[in-house]
DNA sequence: ATTAGCACTCTAGCCGCGAGAGTGCTAAGA
DNA sequence: TCTTAGCACTCTCGCGGCTAGAGTGCTAAT
């Protein structure tokens, strides 16, 4: 470990195993990287290597392959994070400039994100628990349903189905959302639901305590409901005849159960390394599905936003959701780390910006 | 073709390679299906039915399998469609039945058909060039962003930011909105965008004439934009690992340009045959990734509804959006129309259920 | 028109083999 | 003590040949 010789050689495995997926071989790696020693000693080194446990090989007498250890050293210490040059970033901008809606550039960024990375993207849409509430509109839609639509500060649209039996009048109804949208605007999700109460008790709206309640129900749980959050999805063609050596398959069951992967990422978004990705690999996924599989991920959306001068100060703000890419343990770290954070940030861009302005 | 038999030997032959997935010889056919004739006779027949190309053989003395024409006419005469038990019926009903939106019900129902018949669904929302406006609110969401959300009679939530400079007073946009709404509901959308310029430049709203243009085009992109109606997909995955024989392959990039599915799904959903569900058959998509697949779709939301009663009655009217199931061609083709038929028309009836009581 | 019998054909799977790549070890040199 | 050249050893991958089995098409009899 002490060796820097060794783990030159190890970021060297790693770096071929990535381009070529085949194990990689002592004489290959002197031919590859000019290490300034003879293949005996690289065979030395990688012996050692594999004692530690960051190689291993398929069989004996076969070249070695990068361990979960392996790429995790690798994804610590030895991978150089090359940040996107302007061009590329104007790229994303140019991209994902065009968009009408929040769920139109999420869309967008999965895309995105799925074509530079050349694999799975999953882009989260802002969890509503952390949001606030912007404007509540209810309508009526037949006889004895209402929908009420929710707009929180990040630009996110909620739609829930409200059964009350009997239906307000249409009067009634607007003087109570006018009420509620005075009352509640700017509040949290779950504070929010707790201010509808009080509207529907007091004052003339008495006899709308019962679509209070169910109003507020709703927001309740929306906020609750982790699982409610949106996911956007691209790439997942590209994975399936890619490697379709049998061992990516349950990865893409993994994908339908969008709850797993919300989760994961969930949890993996909030743990702020250095670079401001999470990276799982294998199983430090704790999913069996995914034992093959890593995941990079990145929160985006942090309340107080990025200073403008673009460094990578440390962001203190919990994110608001999350943004990843899934892709085999072998897959190229470098890059997918350095799209996945410049994806994030332009996303943190999109939405301080629409936040600044709120109270206007 | 006029003697039957031969047509009993080519639904033997379909329904056999449909279960097994290889080429069907004669004796096991004569084993499985009692004919009442000896292998020679089917052998007899096989050879025939080659020679019209409603079956092939892979290579000389091999089984046969069916040839497009030949699953083409297993569907046009030969499947006895048998309608879903009501358990099934009712397990759709549950299924579906929980559901808070219209997007959630859509989701559900992809879902339900992935998993009924094993193949990838997808399902259209409604398309909003057919919607009537319901509703129309419009936010401030920054200094110069404005979101409008509009609701359309399906119960489908759309929202669009629009730009504006002077950003215009609360008043005077509740004002407005609140013209609108009274002028425009009930106006499918291309009328309710033309309506909309006449309130820009009519009355006190002289200065929101930029506004109004800015809703009213943005109401008339919606509605020419076809490929704007989302589509929900479901059990992609399935058909990643069952058919891994790269055949399906190209399916599977199909199905993200959900452009292409879309045009097709919606041609052939408007193609009414006697069971209410259109079938392409390989090339009969005119797709050329779909060349090993089958489509199976259904239009849904017709606008005067199915009679209660549940008869198939012919709808006349145009179907508002479609469902359906794409598979390999050697597909269940008698499961996946029965279910793609009851899916369908479920969510007529949900759609139908709300409309009833529009203007209330 | 059907059927039994038979010769013929084609594929899937298995076995064995040799080439090639890569290792580990040992002994010599710095 | 670290590095390196040389060498014997091991393992997989791919190829050719082979057989068993399933299925056909044809002919002659019913």
């Amino acid at each position: 470990m002490t060796q820097s010789r060794r783990m030159l050689v190890l970021r060297a495995v790693v770096e071929d195993y990535i381009r070529s997926q085949e194990p990689v071989g002592s004489t290959s790696l002197t031919r590859n990287h000019h290490l300034g020693v003879s293949s005996a000693t690289v065979r030395n080194d990688m012996a050692a290597l594999e004692d530690e446990g960051y190689l291993i090989q398929p069989h004996t007498s076969a070249g070695r392959v990068p361990t979960e250890k392996g790429y995790r050293y690798f994804v610590d210490r030895l991978a150089t994070v090359v940040p996107l040059s302007p061009a590329q970033r104007r790229a994303i901008g140019n991209f994902l400039g065009g968009s009408v809606s929040l769920e139109d550039t999420l869309q967008r960024a999965a895309r995105l994100l799925a074509r530079i990375t050349g694999q799975v993207a999953v882009v989260a849409s802002p969890a509503l628990s952390k949001s606030t509430l912007r404007h509540v509109e209810i309508v009526p839609v037949s006889m004895s349903k209402l929908l009420a639509v929710i707009i929180t500060d990040t630009g996110r649209v909620a739609q829930h189905t409200l059964e009350v039996r009997p239906l307000p009048s249409t009067d009634l109804l607007t003087s109570f959302s006018e009420t509620v949208n005075a009352r509640c605007c700017g509040q949290s999700l779950p504070l929010a639901a707790k201010t509808i109460i009080t509207v529907g008790t007091t004052v003339e709206h008495g006899e709308l305590s019962a679509l209070a309640e169910a109003l507020s129900s709703t927001l309740a749980s929306m906020a609750e409901d982790e699982q409610a959050t949106d996911m956007y999805m691209a790439g997942t063609s590209k994975l399936a005849h890619q490697h379709s050596g049998t061992e990516m398959a349950p990865l893409l069951d993994a994908l339908e159960e969008q709850v797993v992967i919300m989760r994961l990422m969930n949890s993996l978004s909030e743990e702020v390394t250095e670079n401001g990705v999470g990276v799982a690999i294998g199983s430090e996924t704790h999913t069996p599905e995914l034992m093959h599989a890593s995941v990079v991920t990145s929160g985006y959306g942090h309340t107080n936003a990025t200073a403008s001068d673009g460094s990578a100060t440390a962001q203190t703000g919990k994110p608001v959701a999350f943004v990843g890419s899934i892709g085999p343990t072998h897959m190229d770290y470098v890059t997918t780390m350095a799209a996945v954070r410049a994806v994030a940030r332009y996303l943190t861009g999109i939405i301080g910006e629409d936040t600044t302005g709120t109270d206007s």
